[in-house]
DNA sequence: AGGCTTGCCCGAAGCGTTTCGGCTTGGCAA
DNA sequence: TTGCCAAGCCGAAACGCTTCGGGCAAGCCT
């Protein structure tokens, strides 16, 4: 049906190799021979057989992802908004991605293992890292290229894309501590995921350079969903003494709770309680009626194209360090931030 | 790395291709070289090669699902839904399921055509059936095996896995007329959709049956949400005269919809007005607390086993008639219907 | 002139699997 | 005894691609 190398190799007189060549752009091969061939193709309609190059080189040119079985943090549609950007952004790149699901109760590194030696994939994109991360590992022993969304320790030895996410705990903090602020709640997320750990960190860091104590009254774990928000805002503002003049949402879900909270406890923002947080800006949110609210943000979107370019440098062979990116936030003022009363 | 058809030859004594015959069940293997060739496998861990695989054979075992660029309907957990159920329904049978999102502006049908010659996919499952499928045409010309989630025409000439949805409008318009209602509204789906026009052709069969005549005002189509639920109500209740004594609901957000316009309006269901729903039982829907409702359910979770069948019929190429598969829905009573005022 | 490099090209082998056709063996009927 | 058939097995070719090793000219150096 489709076009092989053998028919552009017969209609251009060459031999099939060079024809290989021609089209993968190798470098004994003439800059006429490789426009005559890459016009051949183009009007035979020649796609490559991925099939057939998979088992030539090992490459089939297929990287994927592996959804979790259960999603501890039910963001369905933060997957398909990743499925759609890594699927475009790969694409771009020349190459195919696919997503295949774990089951139930199956294990994730067994699923790996199918799509590897089943035969077809090349590369994956892991997401929720985890601590001494298993399928880290099996990747790692299998030598197969990898790049992880995020990053299971400070200094990973493996690619990955994330944000400084001390420097956002950090930033969060001094945005408030520079209005005046001396108790600061910090409504969090499952304590452990790494950035979760980070963010705490900088957080402390920021209250520490301020000659603040961290008090751990104040700060709270928990799924990152609008009643954990609520239900922490309710905890820490009915502390007897010393209730926090300030709270840092970990994402808008949180802020959302924590703004029905205190509509419900009569304070007002900024007024009473200033409020500030990290927005990933996943589309969809922005209809969740959160009001304007100061702190960090950074597109989730954003981080698709670096992800596929990580993964594209660890098949190709390129350098660690050149491979872990971290990317940047932005600090915006949307007025939800005044001195404490 | 991974065992091949050479290592179980050269551990068993058999040559490559009796080894070959043997894992696949051919028939004219031995009983006892088939299970000396099957534990050998196990043994050293043999797992084929699909790249091989396909490009001996013309065939992968793996298939696939594009993703449309945009959700018309915006149900990502849907989708994440099907993409488990359908990725553990094909593994069941020894298949590998992918999924791929077109991109934005990118043709649906292009997206196809790269995952087939690009050489892995040998079937696919679409969703979201048109009119005329330009899919479908192309898949058919190519001769590639497809199954459709849903119908694109009342008898279509490609295997799919749906419901009755003639029998769904219906019944649920026949539930509510034998309490003894007459003005029966009913807010549907996209007008485009074939299962919506299939449910207002059941919805008017009942009617024309019970010597009602089908006002037209009382239908409306829309996107399947809350708010087009909730003004479809405000919009019929409202009306001068004849407004409806009981509603339909194409689905459960729909019905939420309803269940808050009547509550705006101060009226009671069913005491003011009975409802009745089709629910597609989605997880996540029940945690929308909606009050227990009548009408008809059929589980969307149960379409993915039907869904892999048939696909995997269409590729050993069963006949049509095998693959065309109608499936049940249930009829509950949970009180919500009463007789008209 | 002889030898080296450089630029461009090609044949053939091989990736792991399936499949086609043919081979051997033993048993059974004629 | 011969001939035939079925059961079970195997060699070799093929799928479309990459890559290794080599070949042939033309140009340069000494």
């Amino acid at each position: 049906m489709s076009a092989t190398l053998k028919d552009i190799a017969a209609y251009t007189g060459l031999s099939v190799t060079q024809v290989s060549r021609a089209l993968n752009d190798h470098d004994d091969v003439s800059a006429e021979t490789k426009i005559r061939a890459r016009e051949a193709a183009r009007s035979l309609n020649y796609r490559p057989n991925l099939s057939a190059r998979k088992l030539a080189s090992g490459r089939s040119g297929i990287v994927g992802l592996v959804l979790p079985p259960q999603d501890r943090t039910p963001r369905d549609s933060m997957f398909v908004q990743m499925v759609r950007g890594l699927s475009s952004a790969f694409s771009r790149q020349g190459r195919l991605f696919v997503l295949n699901a774990a089951e139930e109760g199956e294990d994730v590194v067994e699923v790996h293992r199918r799509l590897i030696d089943g035969g077809s994939l090349d590369g994956f994109v892991l997401i929720e890292p985890e601590d001494a991360d298993p399928r880290v590992a099996y990747l790692q022993r299998r030598g197969v290229p990898l790049v992880m969304h995020g990053r299971g320790a400070l200094a990973p030895d493996y690619p990955f894309y994330d944000i400084d996410n001390i420097a956002v705990g950090r930033e969060l903090a001094a945005m408030l501590l520079r209005a005046g602020h001396r108790r600061i709640g910090f409504v969090n997320g499952v304590r452990s995921m790494c950035y979760v750990a980070h963010r705490r960190a900088g957080w402390e860091m920021a209250l520490r350079a301020a000659d603040v104590p961290a008090d751990p009254m104040l700060h709270e774990h928990g799924q990152m969903t609008e009643s954990v928000g609520a239900l922490a805002t309710l905890r820490m503002m009915s502390m007897q003494s010393d209730r926090p003049t300030a709270l840092i949402a970990g994402n808008m879900l949180i802020a959302k709770g924590i703004y029905s909270a205190l509509s419900m406890l009569g304070l007002k923002v900024p007024g009473d309680v200033s409020v500030v947080v990290h927005d990933d800006m996943l589309p969809g949110e922005d209809l969740m009626a959160v009001p304007p609210t100061s702190g960090t943000r950074s597109a989730l979107a954003q981080s698709w194209e670096p992800l596929a370019q990580g993964l594209i440098g660890a098949i190709e062979g390129r350098a660690l360090a050149d491979l872990q990116c971290v990317g940047d936030f932005e600090i915006v003022d949307a007025g939800s931030i005044a001195p404490p009363v």
